[in-house]
DNA sequence: ATAATAATGAGAAGCGTTCGCATATTATGT
DNA sequence: ACATAATATGCGAACGCTTCTCATTATTAT
């Protein structure tokens, strides 16, 4: 129940935010932008302001519902928070991301990190290249 | 000599083109956004245009001569191409930008472009955190 | 229900970046 | 060196994404 887990990150429970939030739960790709969400909300004919879904976002971000990724060369895009950390890898043909979690590469990160001397807060690996079906 | 890379890289020698060379290869930072170019071109007396600058460096990158990062919620900064590929990490308190080459990660990232069957063509790892100096 | 509080939609504004065009600079052939 | 063709420049306007402003509307606490 979505009510509840605006609730829970301490925000008021508004029809924009349920129909945001239910978008990034339902959707089959899984990596939105602002834009996109919003084109869709209209094609349902919602009325909704596309500064509306920036701020929700933003909200969502804030409290932890959602991630936010700046992929090379395009707008950010959104996906729904779910627990374990990973990684992506874009298909700079066709734009599909594939995600992926490597053990070995989060703990060398780690050690640089500390190696460095630096406190690590965040960090994002994003590759790129040509996915098994446009190779063919 | 600055002239021949820029023959070498089939670009017209120019004035602009020279400066901003330059400043690359001379600056204490390596990291440079593009209005940082220009406001010191501009203080230096120079009669230039920032969409040249642009333009320059979007050259320079096409000829492999500089790299273009997109830090986290900053603009892009370019950088010189010296050889090897090397990852970053950044201090969110001061801004520092520290380079790093770590063999296991990029084999790991290899392998696993491999196992998903993509033919990798770049990647990016940004880590963020504080540094030593910020720390104490 | 009502009042207090916060969120919304619409459009304007912001920022970094790119474009269009008339002018100036560079490279080329003689 | 010189004229010519080709290309690059500076300027300001325009762009795309994102954030802000503010009057209006919805939500929550009383």
């Amino acid at each position: 129940m979505e009510s509840k887990d605006l609730r829970d990150a301490g925000l008021k429970v508004t029809l924009p935010r349920l129909k945001i939030l239910k978008m990034l739960e339902k959707a089959a790709n899984r990596h939105l932008s602002a834009e996109a969400i919003y084109k869709v909300l209209l094609e349902e004919g919602e009325e909704i302001g596309l500064a509306t879904v920036y701020r929700v976002l933003t909200q969502f971000e804030s409290a932890g519902l959602i991630k936010r990724h700046h992929f090379e060369g395009g707008n950010s895009v959104f996906e729904l928070e779910q627990g374990e950390h990973h990684d992506h890898i874009l298909c700079i043909k066709c734009g599909r991301v594939d995600e992926f979690y490597d053990d070995l590469i989060e703990e060398r990160q780690n050690k640089v990190a500390e190696k460095l001397g630096y406190k690590m807060t965040d960090h994002s690996l994003y590759m790129y290249g040509v996915c098994p079906a446009c190779n063919a």
